[in-house]
DNA sequence: GGAATATATCTTGACATCAAGATATATTCC
DNA sequence: GGAATATATCTTGATGTCAAGATATATTCC
């Protein structure tokens, strides 16, 4: 079968018998754009999971890491790359220092606050996981072919563009960068 | 400008920099996912909140809904639609029984368990958030074009096919239905 | 028919997150 | 320079989720 119907085709069929008189379309959208994150989120937290990371972990380090030499983001940059609160962020520096990942140093510039540097340790870390990331992420999205993702990616990004335009943007930025 | 760059091109660019050696290709697809699914959770809760309910309530009681008559459910068809754990749902189901939106009875044809029915109360509250629903959903895919959408459903199912065939399949499902 | 096993649901304890508020330092404006 | 305001971070209390285990009923198999 070239177009086999897929969980949400059944969703959407059922929707349809009992209320024939909404417009599906949208939420043909909506509802596999959900399921899908949920099975990347899967599929990359058993990757994490080998280096002892969390989303939450991955996405600090990683953070951390893309910023570049050296290594060193305030917390609140780190709430702005992710869009978690600044008592997330604060749960999880302690946590990423009390295991040696990340050190909490005084802020030169900024007497209020704090710089998150990333260790010798907590680098090498996630140097190797990201490789695996970044091999978990492929084979994820495998069953497109290259040209086919590269379409979806078009697609999704201008949707984003939509919501990131300046005029209705209401709340912080988030990352969801690796 | 006809393609904008987006949070997440502004990410690969600085991935780009400081790890020339890796194929962002996925990442372009996947990031974009986990972003757009953050977008379209936070729309939809907006409106879930107008009629006081939340992702985890509005999910029980459209699942109910879209069974159709009699709007009854077993605890254990509602942990297979949400793909929640046992417990979850046990404490969904309470709060909704609290509120006078679902009733638990006695399973007749199996003495072990239960099932959910939607009240009348239940019933014309899911009713009216449903159609605001879709209409917020329509709202947040309204950047693309209906051939657009169509489009992007359509790589999109292709994916979850992939995620959804009965191979390597090791979990149990889920609905995103609504 | 009775023991062993499977299933349906609920309970418990732990954890990540958020919203709101607390505290300390910076900045602005008179 | 000092009061008012803004910002950076942390703290607190509540909530939703999960994993693991408890309990009760069904089913299987001898």
């Amino acid at each position: 079968m070239k177009h086999p119907g897929d969980h949400v085709d059944r969703i959407l069929s059922d929707w349809n018998r009992e209320r024939p008189d909404l417009n599906l379309g949208p939420m043909a959208v909506v509802g596999r754009v959900r399921r899908l994150n949920t099975f990347f989120l899967r599929g990359m937290e058993e990757t994490w999971a080998e280096f002892d990371l969390n989303m939450a972990s991955f996405d600090v380090l990683s953070t951390l890491l893309r910023a570049g030499p050296p290594y060193s983001l305030s917390p609140g940059d780190l709430i702005a790359s992710t869009m978690v609160t600044s008592g997330t962020m604060t749960h999880r520096i302690d946590q990423l220092e009390r295991a040696g990942m990340v050190r909490r140093e005084k802020n030169r510039d900024d007497g209020r606050g704090v710089v998150i540097h990333l260790t010798d340790r907590g680098r090498g870390l996630i140097e190797q996981a990201l490789v695996a990331h970044m091999a978990t992420q492929a084979q994820l999205v495998s069953s497109l072919s290259p040209s086919e993702r590269d379409t979806l990616a078009e697609l999704l990004r201008k949707m984003l563009n939509a919501f990131e335009a300046p005029s209705s943007s209401k709340s912080s930025d988030r990352s969801h960068g690796a």
